[in-house]
DNA sequence: GGAATGATTCTCT
DNA sequence: GAGAATCATTCCG
């Protein structure tokens, strides 16, 4: 069952981050359909979030969408090569969006090892990283800006994943934030193996 | 126009 | 654990 706006309008982007655990990423490209547990997220929040790209309230050509109301995908290249995967959240003009780092294959396996790497298993380092599920899932910057409920990309409800079972720490690679690096806002399930990072 | 820089991943060693 | 790959975006002039 695909996930109500109501979900993402929330302004507390840690909630909506640690809620997202469990739900499923599912996209359909050239008719074919692979589907996602979300394992791993980060929370970037807003305008106060050094780490976030919309930090100060710059709003610029890539940024512009995490300005829009909360519900669809932010989608950008980083590092020349690899697409990054966020869903937007809380309403217009407050830019908060929470980054998907890891997933684990729940259906259309197949499809995404020929994606990534067909001569490869179906394993843990199929889809744990940010960069890797979302070429496993098919996700570029054409998914920018799309709603989550799309025909092409959608969100569903799956597993509740309840307090006990998530482990919050430190988010990766944003060292340039400064004292913001330090703060709790990486979120993953316990004891899933499909985790960039432990 | 030009230079710097990543919310990363893969391949060696 | 170190180094390369690789380019859109951003900021400065």
């Amino acid at each position: 069952m695909v996930i109500a706006k109501d979900f993402y309008l929330r302004t507390d982007v840690v909630s909506v981050a640690r809620d997202l655990l469990g739900k499923l990423i599912c996209t359909r490209v050239n008719n074919e359909v692979t589907k996602g547990i979300i394992t791993e997220v980060e929370a970037y929040n807003g305008v106060q979030d050094r780490a976030c790209h919309a930090y100060g309230g710059r709003l610029t050509g890539r940024t512009q969408v995490m300005f829009e109301e909360g519900g669809i995908a932010y989608v950008y290249l980083c590092y020349g090569m690899h697409h990054l995967f966020n869903v937007v959240v809380s309403h217009p003009h407050d830019p908060k969006a929470i980054l998907v780092r890891s997933i684990e294959p729940l259906s259309g396996g197949g499809v995404m090892l020929m994606r990534r790497k067909p001569s490869g298993r179906i394993d843990r380092s199929l889809t744990n990283g940010p960069g890797k599920l979302t070429k496993a899932l098919g996700i570029n910057i054409s998914n920018n800006g799309m709603a989550l409920d799309s025909e092409e990309l959608w969100i569903e409800n799956h597993l509740n994943i309840s307090d006990n079972d998530i482990v919050t720490t430190t988010r990766i690679g944003i060292s340039y934030a400064g004292e913001d690096a330090l703060l709790p806002y990486r979120f993953y399930i316990k004891g899933n193996e499909f985790v960039s990072r432990y």
